[in-house]
RNA sequence: GCCUGGGUGGCGGAACUGGUAGACGCAAGGGACUUAAAAUCCCUCGGAGCAUAGCUCUGUACGAGUUCAAUUCUCGUCCCAGGUACCA
């Protein structure tokens, strides 16, 4: 039977077959089991934006292999996917293509889930959640009334990009350079009523807990940490002249205070407006103010504008020495960050001494750098650590600012002391008089989760002229989405024009003409609790149900692109606690472990009629690219991550068409560790077509030399005739293998399961994994495996091929199953012959290659008998020689220095100094 | 701008905790097999030089530094990517 294997691996012969074995025998499904060790696998669920890309197959590819691994290795796996499913590309789609956001979204996952369930994942689809379904937001629009209800969300005015021509609101990315992307006139800002989340309230805890997530990337928490932007320092009261008000202002560095010479305020500060109103500047800073409103508010964009400001007409007085100082509203002060008022100490300072200079205000200098004070001491000091010697700071002469830390100068009765003891000293006397406290101050802003759009979760409250803010009764609930809406062309939200779902009863008054909040929520909420409705997808009675999250939650691995290591990862890790604050849940870290995985990346290309247009829409000719449609020159842009809105996207089609789903998952993991970027390129796929031929053709020669019989597990399988000798794996001690060659490979067979599962244990490095399978098998092809081989040869080449299957076996599972079914090693193959198993548990033990514990290794067979030692001359590769392994460092140096080229590279010059390191070089300094 | 990463042959990448730079693979070139092609197998493959079975120099973005020894550690520079709160 053996004989008929094909000459070739065909995956579109093989892989549908497993497929549907995994789906007929639920292979894949989860469920709650006490007895077992649960292990929760999570990838991020994508948005369906059409078809898959090369990115998500990418990290589908790699949650897959864990999954199955960790399945191999006894736990009870839950893998589950689903659907991002709101979001603003299904209304740009729907306008575009005249149709409707549900139909284009729902079409999507029906296109995307053929994707996956043609790559083979191991999902257990009977969990599948889709966010857009009432079935799914409306514990969201529950959890929502519950944080009402506990404050945790708040109504305030808001910026918002705003089309004037549109008459619509522009998310960021459809502001391409201030001017709104459909028809090009300038963006402005528009204040609206939003709803916010208390995420500031969790700000210390989110920080504390960065560093208590050790299976975390440091640099995500890192991110994060500097994301929250912690920063400890002074509020203090400058009174403005002249009045009994004051302005208070958050500053990390009170010891700089003397040196404060001017205030700015942010545009949108209060008192802007009041100060200047009858000075005469009023005019000058209502159209400055007038100017900053309509610029972007994103940060990229505020740190892009030039520092500017206007003198708003009034001055303050400086609590330290009674110096007056200008009051300026500047477009660096931000309204959202401390108090939106900033002390300016030019001198110790670079935004603060640029716009002194720019605006000729005076700079003061109060800390002297101690290297400065230092260097000025003695004069020819040549300090070569430090700063290059500054002379003793002089306004007059100063080039930049200097925020070195020093001694106090220009500072009254702080003169000579230490900055650092300075600043508690400073904020003491200033509290002292009522004029300043110690305080922390956070960049985390809180969440503004209002969205002007229609298709997301309706926000759950209604507007009574009488009783203001109603929440809707939770018994109303869902909330759902109006289906018969239509887009609007200018891409505004079609909600507040639906009278239908506007009107409402106020539920406390009882009104008729209540109205309904139309707004929606932001779809970073959906995202940041899917993974815990995975646990009950289907629970009809919570958000989720306890029992089942006790059991799962929290995950185990969670895998996704680094893009989201701030926005989504915070506000899931926001969300639980959110949930562990209404008693929901008793954990407040969602995620144990994270692996974030490096953007696979392309070029952009645009033509100049077309916009942003697909590969394969382009004509590529000697670095050049053409549009198929109207064959002008195409800009072939930057390098940068996948996106369907940039077009940039390679469709895994073409690759499974030609290759199947097991090449293609090769190819991805072989190409890069999972953490770094990839910049897709296809050149190496044939290379992987190549390596599983290699090993579809060894398996047929391992087959045909051992004949017909093999064991497994004690249970003799496949026909055996009385004459024919059963072979089977060996897995004895090294010692007893008497062979040399049999011995070297048993030897690379488990050192290969060692380096295997080494690197997906540690770091998840299936590149380097898959280079130590290419290299077991190189090894085995090196060797003339043939029927006439000895027994001893046999055995270990069994024990090999079938480690080499086991370990290939996540990353291409049909093919494993297939050979492994070939090998005669699966129970399938079984089911002709039902009466050669004994029971039913043998079956059990046999089950198919997805069953089978992952391998282990013997550490007695690990060990070679010689060892490669390198020898330097100073630091030099000049020679190298073998030599037993058990050898002594004294045998190792004189090794080397009996050795020909060494003596020859030595000439009788005097040794200085030999360094042996064990077991692996000498160095020889001369 | 700011925060976080990254930069190694023609290409993707490898190198444990500072110890042989280039594992594994792709591409390329040469050869074997074949009527031929495909497939397969074997050999070469960072650069330069020389007295060419080999040897020497040089090389991990760039410039310094620490060390017996640096892709790895330190400082500085350049370039690229991700994020930057309404793309997800």
């Amino acid at each position: 039977m053996y004989s008929m294997i094909d000459e070739r691996y065909s995956p579109e012969k093989v892989e549908s077959r497993w497929q549907e074995y995994w789906e007929n025998n639920n292979i894949f499904r989860a469920s709650e089991d006490q007895s077992k060790n649960k292990y929760y696998l999570l990838e991020m669920f994508p948005y369906p934006s059409g078809k898959i890309h090369m990115g998500h197959v990418r990290n589908y590819t790699i949650g897959d292999v864990v999954a199955r691994y960790k399945r191999m290795n006894g736990y009870n796996v839950l893998h589950p996917m689903g659907w991002d499913a709101f979001g603003m590309p299904a209304e740009n789609a729907a306008i575009d293509n005249k149709t409707h956001p549900a139909a284009w979204t729902y079409e999507n996952i029906r296109t995307m889930q053929g994707q996956l369930k043609r790559m083979g994942f191991s999902y257990d689809w009977e969990r599948e959640v889709t966010t857009c379904t009432p079935e799914y937001y409306r514990w969201e629009q529950w959890l929502f009334l519950k944080m009402l209800e506990k404050d945790m969300v708040y109504r305030k005015e808001s910026y918002v990009n705003w089309c004037e021509h549109c008459q619509t609101v522009l998310a960021n990315e459809q502001v391409e350079s201030d001017m709104c992307w459909r028809c090009g006139e300038m963006v402005q800002q528009k204040k609206l009523w939003q709803w916010f989340f208390r995420i500031t309230n969790y700000a210390d805890d989110l920080l504390v807990h960065c560093d208590k997530l050790p299976g975390w990337p440091e640099k995500v928490t890192v991110m994060q940490k500097n994301w929250i932007g912690k920063s400890t320092g002074s509020e203090l009261s400058f009174q403005i002249e002249g009045k009994d008000e004051y302005i208070k202002v958050f500053t990390t560095r009170p010891d700089t205070l003397f040196g404060a010479t001017f205030m700015c305020l942010a545009p949108e500060h209060p008192l802007v407006e009041s100060l200047s109103k009858g000075t005469e500047q009023e005019i000058m800073v209502a159209a400055f103010v007038d100017k900053i409103s309509k610029q972007e508010r994103s940060s990229s964009a505020i740190e892009s504008y030039e520092k500017e400001g206007v003198f708003v007409g009034a001055w303050c007085i400086n609590p330290a020495n009674g110096r007056r100082m200008p009051i300026y509203t500047a477009n660096f002060a931000l309204m959202e960050y401390g108090t939106g008022a900033v002390m300016s100490v030019p001198a110790h300072d670079q935004r603060d001494f640029d716009f002194a200079k720019k605006y000729n205000l005076d700079i003061i200098v109060v800390i002297q750098p101690k290297s400065a004070t230092a260097d000025a001491n003695q004069s020819n000091s040549i300090n070569s650590d430090s700063i290059p010697a500054i002379a003793i700071l002089d306004p007059a002469t100063m080039t930049e600012a200097c925020p070195e830390p020093g001694i106090l100068v220009n500072s009254g009765k702080y003169n000579g002391m230490d900055n650092v003891q300075a600043m508690d000293e400073i904020t003491n006397w200033l509290e002292s008089e009522g004029l300043g406290k110690k305080t922390v101050s956070f960049r985390l802003r809180d969440w503004g989760i209002s969205r002007q759009r229609y298709w997301g979760t309706p926000i759950p409250v209604i507007h009574c002229e009488s009783c203001g803010v109603v929440p809707v009764p939770e018994s109303d609930l869902p909330i759902t989405l109006p289906e018969d809406a239509h887009l609007l062309d200018n891409g505004g939200s079609p909600l507040p024009t639906l009278e239908f779902f506007k009107q409402a009863t106020c539920p406390k008054c009882g009104r008729t003409d209540a109205r309904r909040d139309t707004d929606t929520m932001d779809t970073f909420v959906e995202s940041s609790w899917y993974f815990i409705r995975y646990c009950s997808p289907h629970c009809t009675t919570g958000m989720f149900d306890m029992e089942a999250v006790k059991y799962w939650m929290p995950v185990d691995q969670y895998i996704g692109g680094v893009e989201h290591a701030i926005l989504h990862l915070l506000y899931s890790r926001y969300f639980m606690r959110v949930l562990n604050t209404l008693g929901l849940i008793d954990f407040k870290e969602p995620f144990t472990n994270l692996l974030t995985q490096g953007m696979v990346s392309k070029e952009t290309l645009k033509c100049p009629e077309h916009g942003y247009i697909f590969p394969e829409e382009a004509q590529f000719a000697d670095g050049k690219a053409a549009c198929r449609k109207c064959g002008k020159n195409v800009e072939i842009g930057r390098v940068i991550k996948m996106s369907k809105s940039k077009k940039n996207v390679i469709d895994p089609n073409d690759l499974l068409n030609k290759y199947g789903a097991d090449i293609t998952r090769l190819f991805c993991l072989f190409a890069a560790p999972p953490e770094k970027g990839l910049e897709w390129n296809d050149d190496g796929v044939e290379g992987c077509y190549r390596f599983i031929n290699r090993v579809w053709r060894l398996v047929a020669t391992c087959i045909e030399m051992t004949k017909n019989s093999v064991e497994v597990n004690g249970e003799t399988t496949g026909k055996s005739r009385s004459q024919d000798k059963i072979f089977k794996p060996y897995t004895g001690p090294l010692s007893e293998i008497s062979d040399s060659e049999a011995k070297k490979l048993y030897t690379k067979a488990h050192q290969t399961i060692k380096k295997v599962t080494e690197d997906i244990e540690g770091s998840f490095h299936f590149n380097t994994a898959i280079s130590a399978v290419m290299e077991l098998v190189n090894t085995m092809y090196s060797i003339d495996l043939t029927p006439n081989s000895s027994d001893e040869m046999k055995t270990v080449t069994l024990f090999s091929i079938k480690n080499v299957i086991l370990l290939l076996s996540p990353i291409v599972p049909h093919f494993a199953e297939e050979v492994w079914e070939l090998m005669g090693l699966s129970v399938r193959c079984q089911s002709a012959d039902s009466a050669d198993v004994k029971n039913s548990d043998s079956i059990q033990k046999l089950g198919t290659i997805t069953e089978q514990p992952w391998p282990t290794y013997r550490e007695d067979a690990l060990v070679t008998d010689e060892i490669l030692v390198v020898i330097q001359i100073n630091g030099k590769l000049r020679s190298k020689f073998s030599i037993g392994a058990d050898s002594s460092d004294e045998l190792i140096q004189t090794t080397a220095l009996a050795d020909e080229i060494v003596k020859k590279h030595i000439e009788g010059k005097p040794i200085k100094k030999i360094i042996v390191v064990r077991k692996k070089l000498v160095n020889i300094v001369i």
